[in-house]
DNA sequence: TATATAACAGTAATCATTATTATTTTTATT
DNA sequence: AATAAAAATAATAATGATTACTGTTATATA
C-alpha cells in the first residue's frame, strides 16, 4: 500500500488555494508557489493538485473554456462564469437537491450529484460595454 | 464578409451528428466519416464542427473527463454522465428557469444560461459491479 | 542512524486542438 | 459552358495543457 508522505510543496500548494478565491489555473498557481519555491516545476503542482483532488481536499472546476481551474472549497457550491473576461465567481447558493431529485426521474442510472455553471456577463464587463 | 460555402465534408459531419445520440467527441466523428471520405482530415473534422458549433447548428459538450463531445439537439437539455463508463446520456427533461432565476439572486452579472452535467453510475455499470 | 520509499526537479512525451500552406472545390460572373 | 475569385480541403506543423519518466532528494520508520 502507498502511504502518503509529508511535502512542503504540497502543503503550500494546498495554502496558497485557500487563500484566494478566483479559482486558479495549475499555471497561475505555479507563478505563485515559484515565490516561496523558486524551482518547484509545473508537473510537481500538476501532481499534488491531482492528488489533493483524488483525496476530496480540493476539487477541479472544468467551465469549458480555457484550462481547468481550481477550488479549496470543497463544499459543494455553483459558480458564474463570464463569458467576456473568463473569470469564475463563487454563488453563496445552496446546490439543489430537487434538481437531482428531479433529473433522477428521467434517468436509468443512480445519480450521485451535478454540476451547474451559469454564464453571462459580470458587472465589471457591463460597465465596460456601456 | 466571409459567405459561406457549400462542403460536401461539412454537411456529411452534421448529418453523421445527428444521426447519432451518443454525443461522440471530434476523433470519434472523424473515424466515421473516413469511411465516406477516406481522406479527410482530422483538421477539417474539427474546423466544422467549430463552425457549426459558432453557427448555432450544434452544441459543444465539455464535462470534465476527456475530450470535448458534439452534440446535434440544439435544445436546451441536460446530461447525465456516468463515472464509470464516461457514456453521455441525455435526459428528457426540461432545464430549470427557476434555477437560474434563482441564481440570478446571488449575482452582480448578469446570468443568461446554465449548463448542467449530472453524474452516477449508469444502469449497465451498475450490473456489473452487482 | 540506516533503509525504504514517496516526492522532487527537470525534461520528454502525449493528447486535444488550432494554425499554416499549397491544392482543390465551390460559387459567381462572363 | 469557361473562367476567375473565394472558400474549403488535405496534409502537416505548431501549440497549449497535462501526464509520464528519470535520476536525485526528502521523509518516515525500523
Amino acid at each position: 500500500m502507498k502511504t502518503l508522505k509529508y511535502s512542503r510543496q504540497r502543503e503550500m500548494i494546498k495554502n496558497c488555494l485557500i487563500n484566494r478565491h478566483d479559482h486558479p489555473t495549475a499555471d497561475t498557481l505555479y507563478m505563485t508557489m515559484r515565490e516561496e519555491f523558486p524551482n518547484i516545476s509545473l508537473g510537481t503542482v500538476y501532481r499534488n493538485l491531482n492528488l489533493l483532488v483524488d483525496l476530496g481536499e480540493i476539487r477541479k472546476l472544468s467551465c469549458g473554456n480555457g484550462p481547468d481551474r481550481f477550488d479549496a472549497d470543497t463544499h459543494p457550491h455553483y459558480h458564474f462564469v463570464c463569458r467576456e473576461c473568463g473569470q469564475v465567481q463563487d454563488l453563496s447558493m445552496e446546490t439543489s437537491r430537487q434538481l437531482t431529485a428531479d433529473a433522477q426521474q428521467y434517468c436509468s442510472g443512480q445519480i450521485d450529484s451535478h454540476i451547474t455553471y451559469f454564464y453571462g456577463v459580470c458587472d465589471r464587463c457591463m460597465k465596460k460595454t456601456d
